[in-house]
DNA sequence: AGCATTTGACCCGG
DNA sequence: CCGGGTCAAATGCT
């Protein structure tokens, strides 16, 4: 990971927010005039746009170095992975979304009924550090550029790099049994670009407090997230994370409102996750832009509040 | 050389 | 037997 940013790229971006915030600006004023309500939509049309184009660049381009910072890496610890292998522009390994985790590919197979395949992924540190935890992608069927991953297993190869961890996972069987727990509500509405996430976590063998996942997500990313074995509270975790700012999202998901809406018959016991296929490489953290915009040099005064991202 | 991905074989539960 | 999940040899990448 180079220093990342080229001048060109920092320019691109900072001249796509400098017109978001213009486009902001107008339609501050225009909202003071009663008049036409198309203008408004023109202009929050510009900001959405403006904001997109640029997480695009940083999703892209960036130095996605990891963590860069707070709770993200404290969670992460050693897992991350300076990752990415972002090698290619402008053409994302459609790999899914990046947690944070470093995964290893072990098996990739062809669902019945389903349109694309679904990967497999165990935590790399596995066989080092026992640490059970693993994970299935699959692209969703409606819509490509969404991924569902399915959550298994809770890292312990993290925090405190307990080698042997505990004796986490109880046998991954007992995950299928779903003990409704309906925490949703909570999941839910923490997430913030709306993301969905449906709960319905079993045992929760674990012991809260270790969802890791920095869950950044992105303007046009939506997914849809099962988690199996994790406890509620971890939700809480990420939300808080994200949630405070409120204004963590100023990016609600303009572009693709299925993720959220997008509520699977699936299985009972897990948290689905959806995204768009914006994101590359297989592992490399999410914290996306909120280190980029660090690296950019950007002027931290940005008219949103930027520091809802950078705790 | 060492680690990651690919991919067909294998295992197991339904 | 079928389908989902995992293993492990082959292969690729650095």
């Amino acid at each position: 990971m180079k220093g990342g940013w080229s001048y060109e790229q920092k320019m691109l971006i900072s001249e796509q927010l400098i017109q978001g915030t213009n486009f902001a600006k107008q339609l501050k004023v225009q909202l003071n005039s009663p008049s036409s309500a198309e203008t408004r939509e023109v202009l929050i049309q510009g900001i959405l746009n403006s904001f997109e184009k640029s997480l695009r660049i940083f999703r892209w381009n960036g130095p996605i170095k990891c963590q860069p910072q707070p709770v993200a890496a404290a969670a992460l610890g050693t897992t991350s992975v300076p990752a990415s292998p972002l090698s290619v522009n402008g053409n994302p390994r459609l790999e899914g979304p990046q947690d944070g985790y470093s995964w290893r590919k072990y098996g990739q197979k062809d669902i019945l009924g389903a349109k694309y395949p679904r990967s497999y992924y165990r935590c790399t540190y596995r066989n080092t550090k026992n640490c059970p935890a693993n994970k299935q992608v699959q692209r969703s069927d409606h819509d490509h550029t969404m991924f569902e991953i399915t959550y298994r297993g809770k890292h312990t190869c993290i925090h405190g790099g307990p080698l042997t961890a505990a004796p986490t996972s109880p046998k991954k069987h007992e995950l299928k049994q779903a003990d409704h727990g309906n925490h949703q509500q909570d999941a839910l509405t923490k997430f913030r670009t709306g993301l969905r996430v449906e709960t319905e976590n079993l045992d929760g063998g674990s012991d809260v407090t270790d969802m890791p996942y920095p869950f950044s997500f992105p303007s046009s990313s939506a997914g849809l997230l099962h988690f199996e074995n994790y406890s509620p509270s971890g939700l809480a975790y990420m939300s808080s994370h994200g949630g405070n700012g409120n204004l963590s999202s100023p990016f609600l998901s303009p572009s693709t409102p299925e993720g959220l809406i997008n509520s699977r018959p699936r299985s009972e016991s897990d948290l689905t996750e959806l995204f768009s296929t914006t994101n590359s490489s297989t592992n490399s953290p999410i914290p996306e832009w909120e280190f980029s915009l660090k690296d950019m040099g950007i002027d931290p005064n940005f008219p949103f509040d930027i520091a809802g991202f950078l705790p």
